[in-house]
Parts: structure tokens; sequence; C-alpha cells
RNA sequence: GCCUAUGUAGCUCAGUGGUAGAGCACUUCAUUGGUAAUGAAGAGGUCGUGAGUUCGAUUCUCAUCAUCGGCUCCA
């Protein structure tokens, strides 16, 4: 007999080869209909596995992550086995499950293959899966997997087999198809109700572009039909937040090919948004100390040959501009950080001063490759909300928590709850692509876990994810279609400080170099306006609404009272516009609604005799009628709630 | 940069080897209206750009630019 320990402590017996499948049995038949599969001492295994010894068995249904996964990975077998059917002479690469179902690199040899083609893949999966085909594991020898795949010609698993060790290799069967896969899987191929391969990609083998590029086919599948449906029609709503679209319904920003790819330009109404978002982050940093500064679009070449950059990612940049006489070279400002050191050694330094904070809304140039452009959140040409922090050793720490500080207010006052903070680390054990010594990275890399920690930071560790220079802290967020984004970042940099030379006169009146802390709370202004539109579909916070009201006169009667209460409320800065078409007033409402306009103030007859405006809440219909005065102060009233209420500061309407 | 797809009016999209159409938006006229679309008329495009095939190209071919979905990259 074995002990199993399930997930709420208790031990059972069991015959020595117990399956999970068994044990959910002798839990209840109901259980036992949904396992998909099983963690064994940590480890996801088929639900048909033998159990020999001691272990704390968890099962898994489509309820836990791991379960879909099972699912999605089964899914991926299953897609090749229907691809292997219609075209015999496909190679296959890796299929693994993904955050949101699967893919399969597959090779089709010569065969063209279009999104055209999914349906009959599709068609052909359902097929299969009726079948109800167990997927079989199976312990091979090396030279029995190698044999298999040289018999089979695929280079792919030869590949991948390489690099497995003799022992530990497994195939698995479902019908009449065969992969090299270490599992685990689900029960059968009866699971799969619901199917959908939704595009079709280009990706190269192992992710190396010197490698041949492979046919990526993504897919999703649920084991209900309904479950699909859903998703089905997640994907349309997400469709409609996406920032492109309605960037360009709302009139926000638009490119122009003339201008040049990946150069945004902000419209009227966008740039409005994003003065908003800039002044409200400017008086947050003046509360906390930071000073605003400014510097030029180009700077010399020697700058960044200085801070290092240059070496690193020059030939990649766009190239340098020449001037006309002299052999001088000035390069597009591709950051902000080599003219803030500058402006740090413009005067010299005492330890009394720091920490010294220079913020500048900053715009920067880089060539990011075409393919890669992606509406406003990849561009070429982008203002960073950056700002530099000097300060000595011992306060970083503390300046790091500021920070946090910082960005958690401005996440909180837009409404931005679904985040993670990622503290990105150096590689565990190559350490060659780093500069700066180890015991400055091990300092600066336990200071900034000792922060986030000491801020209560829910926050997921990467390796291999540091900046060249330094270890840092990102915040990413997901855009309405599941990518997701890095927003704001805090970087810790030893190494700068070095190359500029940088100094301030400690207590002891020696010279000292200070540390640098990069921070941007957005990020950049327009990935952060992108991600932006997407989380609130276009329905922004009043404060920050390009126009806030809407005054609707009845007719054109009432045209001279609309234009006074109009100029009232632009007297306190709410900004909007009147609608003077000649439309009757439901026309005129419903354009207001579509353009997303928060407020629609409603002129008449009635209003006109009494200084009164009848108000109209996007969204929630009509509130009734309110002096001119008492609008203005609910509004105000509003626009506070918005920006106080979740977090000590309040600010008052800009 | 690489692979796949796409590019027709301001927007969303039809369409064809014989020099183009719809809806919305726009303009004009009528209408002066009370909480999600008043009616009528009109104007608007060298069909992304360049070259080739052809008697003739928006349509076919090639190149190029841009965009889409990925891959790689990201100070």
């Amino acid at each position: 007999m074995i002990n199993i320990t399930l997930p709420d402590g208790s031990v059972r017996q069991y015959e020595k080869g117990a399956t999970s499948m068994q044990i959910a049995l002798s839990i209840s038949e109901g259980l036992a209909r949904n396992v998909l599969a099983a963690k064994v001492d940590g480890e996801v295994w088929d639900a048909s596995r033998p159990i020999t010894q001691d272990a704390s068995v968890q099962l898994l249904t489509w309820n836990d992550t791991d379960g879909k996964k099972t699912f999605w990975h089964s899914s991926a077998h299953l897609l090749a086995e229907a691809l292997e059917s219609l075209y015999p002479n496909t190679k296959f690469g890796i299929g693994p499950a993904i955050e949101n179902g699967f893919y399969y690199d597959v090779d089709f040899n010569g065969v063209s293959f279009s999104s055209d083609d999914l349906v009959k893949v599709e068609t052909k999966m359902a097929e299969l899966a009726k079948q109800k085909n167990e997927y079989i594991r199976k312990e091979v020898s090396k030279s029995d997997a190698i044999d298999y795949f040289t018999q089979k010609a695929d280079p792919y698993k030869l590949d991948l087999l390489e690099n497995l060790e003799d022992g530990s290799i497994t195939f698995y069967t479902q019908g009449n198809f065969v992969d090299l896969c270490r599992g685990a899987h689900i029960p059968n191929t009866g699971f799969i109700k619901a199917i959908k391969l939704l595009n079709v990609a280009g990706a190269y083998w192992r992710g190396d572009e010197n490698n041949k590029q492979l046919t990526r086919i993504y897919g999703i599948t649920f084991p209900k039909a309904k479950e699909l449906e859903e998703y089905l029609i997640l994907l349309e709503e997400a469709k409609k937040r996406d920032h492109r679209k309605l960037g360009k319904e709302m009139e926000l920003f638009t490119f122009s090919e003339k201008v040049g790819a990946g150069l945004p330009l902000w419209l009227p109404k966008g740039t409005v948004l994003r003065e908003r978002l800039e002044s409200f982050l400017r008086k947050a940093q003046v509360k906390a100390g930071y000073q605003q500064v400014i510097t030029p679009h180009i700077g010399s070449k020697q700058l960044y040959v200085t801070s290092g950059h240059y070496a690193k990612y020059g030939k990649d940049s766009f190239m340098p501009i020449r001037t006309p006489d002299v052999d001088e070279e000035f390069l597009l400002k591709p950051m902000n950080c080599p003219h803030h050191c500058e402006i740090y050694k413009s005067k010299p330094h005492s330890y009394r001063d720091l920490p010294i904070r220079y913020a500048e809304f900053g715009t920067v140039y880089r060539y990011e490759q075409s393919g890669e452009l992606h509406g406003l959140t990849r561009v070429r040409g982008f203002t960073q909300d950056d700002a530099h922090i000097f300060c000595r050793p011992d306060q970083v720490k503390d300046e790091f928590k500021k920070v946090i500080d910082l960005v958690l207010y401005v996440f909180n006052a837009l409404g931005f709850e679904d985040y993670t903070a990622q503290i990105s680390l150096r590689h565990q054990t190559d350490r060659s692509k780093y500069i700066g010594s180890e015991e400055l990275w091990e300092r600066a890399e336990s200071e900034i876990t000792e922060a986030a920690a000491e801020k209560n930071l829910k926050t997921v560790v990467e390796y291999d994810e540091a900046a060249f220079y330094g270890p840092k802290l990102d915040f990413m967020v997901k855009d309405a279609l599941g990518r997701k984004w890095q927003l704001g970042t805090i970087q810790v940099d030893y190494q700068l400080p070095n190359n500029f030379e940088l100094e301030y006169t400690g207590a002891d009146n020696l010279k000292h170099r200070p540390v640098m802390i990069h921070r941007a709370p957005f990020g950049s202004m327009e990935r952060f306006v992108a991600v932006l539109i997407e989380h609130c579909a276009g329905n922004f916070p009043l404060w920050l609404a390009p126009e806030q009201i809407a005054v609707l006169p009845i007719s054109e009667k009432y045209h001279d009272y609309a234009k006074e209460v109009f100029l009232a409320l632009q007297e306190r800065d709410i900004r909007g516009f009147m609608d003077e078409r000649d439309e009757k007033i439901g026309r005129k409402i419903r354009d207001a609604e579509v353009k997303k306009i928060p407020f629609m103030l409603i002129v008449g007859e009635k209003e006109q005799a009494e200084g009164a405006v009848s108000v109209r809440k996007k969204g929630e219909g009509d509130l009734g009628m309110m002096k001119i005065a008492d609008f203005a102060e609910y509004f105000s009233g509003e626009v506070a709630k918005l920006l106080s209420g979740k977090k000590e500061e309040t600010t008052t309407l800009e």
C-alpha cells in the first residue's frame, strides 16, 4: 500500500500502482469524469500513470491552470495528427500550450498552407477527437527514438533528441500519431469538444533567425462548445477596444506614410489627453521632490560613446547626423540619461544635496525593426516620462521605495489594477553580458528585491531580464488582446555614473560616486495612452477626457444661450464643444454618446428661462435640471472623487 | 530584418482585363425639434507607389512603401 496526500492535507491509502484516475474515482465519480491529469509531487502526470510510492497528489481539472495547459498541449498533438493525415509530408517542430491555447510549429515541406486551410484542419481535428483515442505513454530508449524519427525523416525531432538523455525519453501515441513528448496528457481526445484554429504565422526553428522558418499554427480548444463561443465573443470585444481603431475613431492620433512608419502624429484631442496626463504626473513629481529639466533632441555622438550605448546600440540606431563643415556627428537622442548626467555635472555636489531628481518628458528616437512597429505601443519616436535620481549608495533602497509609491499612485489614479511587478535580475550563471562589478550587482539586486518586499508588491522574479547595466523592476499590464506590455520601469544603475565620472563630496571630504536610478511610471506617453485606451475602451476618466461636455441646444433659437453656458463652463476649465448642427436633439444625443462624451448638457426653453442645463450622463441618462453653477460644482466634485478616494493624495481640477 | 496576408471616397467595405459603387461622414435646401439616427438633393477616388505584360490594367506579373498576424530584437 502507498500513502497519498491530497491537497487538503488528508492522507489516503491505495494499492501500489494506483493511478490518479483511480484516486479520483475513489473520491467521486463526478470528479473522475473531469480529471484531465494530476500533479504528483509537483510534477504533472497523466491520470493513467501508476503511482508506485508515497506521494502528494493534486487532481487537475479544467479549472486548474495546469489542467488547461495539459488540455491544450494534448490539443496540439491532435492538431499534429490532423495535419499529418491531411499533409503526409509534414515535419513537426514543437507544439506547446500557451497562455490562451496552443500552437504547433510545422514544416509543410514546400506545400503551401494559408489561413483558408484552417477550417479543413479543424474539421479533421473534430473528427479525430470524436474517436476518443487515448494518449498512450511509452518510455523509449534514445537509440530507438532516433531510429524512429530517422525513418520518419523528421529533422526537428532528431534535433530535439540530441539534447535529451537516454532513459528519460517518452513517446506519446494517440490514434495513428506518435510524438516525442515529455507529457503529460489528458486521458483521451474525446475531452476536446470545441476547436478553433486562430491564425497562421511564421516562426524560426528554435527561435533562431539563422534556422529555417516554420509555419506556426495557433489554436484554442475547450471541453464545452459554449466556452469556445464565449471566448470568441471576448476576442470580438477585445478588437473593439483596440487602441489603433479607437485612436482613429476618436481622433486621438494618426500616422502618415509621408512622415514615416512608427512616427505618431498626435491630433488635437489626443494632445489634450496626453497633456492632462503629463501635468498630472508633473504635479505628483513636484510633490515627490523632482525638478523638471529640458534637453535637446540631438546630442553629440561622443556623449553616447561615453555612456556606452553607442557601442551596444549604435549600429542599430538611426544613422548619425553630420555637420557640413567640421567632421562632427550627432545622434538623434535615443535616451535622456546621458544628458541628465551632464546636467548633474554642471556643478559640484555635496552629499547633503543628494538625492537629486531630474525629470523630463523627453522625446527619444530609436530605430525599431520594421516588423516590430505596432500602433502606439511600438514606435520609432516617443516621449518618456523619464527621470534620473542621483543618490548616495545608502539612499538607494529608500529612493526605490519612493518611486514604487509614485508608480502605484499613478496606477491607482488611472484604475490599473491588473498589473504584474517583475523583478528582472541577471542570468543565473552567464554573467558575460553585464557590465559592473559582482559586488555592485549583488547589492543592487538585493536592494530591489527588499524594496519590493517592504512595499508588499506582488512580484515575479525573472532571471536573464536585467538591463546590461543593472537590475530593474518593471510593471507589466495586459492590453485588450491579452498581450503584455511593460509600462512603468525602475532601474538601478551603478555604471553610468562611472562612465560619466559623476561625483559628490562626502562628509569625509572625499569624492564619492553617486548611484543613478532611472525610472518612468508611464514608460512612454505613447504606450501608456495606448494601454489606457484599451483599458477603458475609450471611456476615459472624466478628468482626462479630451471633451468632457457637449452642449446640445434643442433648436437654433437657443444657440445664444448655449454659447453662454459653454463659455461659463469654459471659464471653469471644463472642456467640450457646442453641437450647433441643424439636427434634432435625439440625433445630437446619439452622436455625443457614440463619441463617448461624459456629460451632455441639453438647453432649451426651460433651461434658458431658469439659467440652467439639463444634464445627461453618458451611459446613464437624464440626471435632471441644474443651475449652471451647480453643475460646475457637481462636475468638479466628480473629478475630485476620481482623483482621490483610492490613495492619500488629492488633486483638484486642473 | 524574416515569413504569411492586405492596401478601392474622410471612415467601414462591395466590385470588374474595357478608365468604379454602397452605407456613414461632408455640403446645400426644407424642417425649429425635448433625451440614442428628420427628409431631399449634391459633392467627393489618376483603385498605395513605380515598372512590365496587353490594343487597353484598379483588375495579371514584378519591385517598392505602408499596414495586419507572428518570429527575432528592444537602451
